[in-house]
DNA sequence: CTTGACCTTCCAGTTACTGGACACCTTATC
DNA sequence: GATAAGGTGTCCAGTAACTGGAAGGTCAAG
């Protein structure tokens, strides 16, 4: 699969995608030719980095991240680990995104109407 | 209040703010010595930043959704459509970041024991 | 066998910081 | 009041993670 396909499968932009072979993230097969050959595996981790770094996760914890699953010198123990610590760093970002959410929902509800009533909550935003 | 205390309550390095300041994002007045001095308001601006940029929105959605709050002259109908607008964007990043995390709970569930047992949800993770 | 869409590398520019140098200001201690 | 520690200011350079553009090779269609 050329990196186009790569491109479009993974919503990630080609010259994200050329980035990421080249800082060693997702380094695909090249084909006869030189063109970059993706295949199933390699698109996964593309979808995987395209949501992650959406998400505020940095391009190392994304590192760390796959190499959960493709490090198999690692200890049991130490995927525990790491992934525990990314669970916690995911609940976070969820009571965040909650919280921002309640917020912007009351800001709407509170927003009705044609003129601009008075919407102070600020203070809710940075709670 | 000055600029280490903003930085302590917002979380965000002194660097970081004094560079939203720079790019007036959050402008607090000045002493008389020219040091910045910051009030509630800001501070909660701030925190809101250093949630936000976390959970990977870019810094011009932080300023739309700062504006939210601010711009006094903007319509009711405009605030309405930003925030339900954001809101959409939330809602795909809870839903991304529910999926990752019974990824990972799965990985931890599935890697107990001191020897790595094989952990091929890769396919899971970039679905 | 040319046209157009693809691919390659390389290099420069952008966004959002981040670190360092240097100087001024402030607070605590002698 | 001198001094030392630490906080603050600006400015400028560097980094992370892309992003755009130029120059050139490849490929499939007509």
């Amino acid at each position: 699969m050329n990196i186009r396909e790569a491109s479009e499968q993974s919503g990630l932009p080609v010259k994200t995608v050329r980035y990421y072979d080249e800082i060693k993230l997702v380094q695909p097969n090249r084909a006869e030719n030189g063109y970059r050959d993706y295949d199933e595996n390699e698109i996964h981790k593309l979808k995987f980095l395209s949501r992650a770094r959406g998400l505020g996760f940095s391009l190392e914890d994304c590192r760390q991240l796959l190499s959960l699953y493709e490090d198999q010198n690692r200890s049991s123990s130490s995927v525990k680990e790491i992934a525990q610590s990314k669970i916690k760093d995911i609940e976070v970002k969820l009571e965040e995104l909650h919280s921002m959410r309640k917020t912007l929902a009351a800001l709407v509800d509170s927003c009705h109407g044609d003129d601009r009533p008075e919407c102070p909550i600020l203070e809710e935003l940075g709670k």
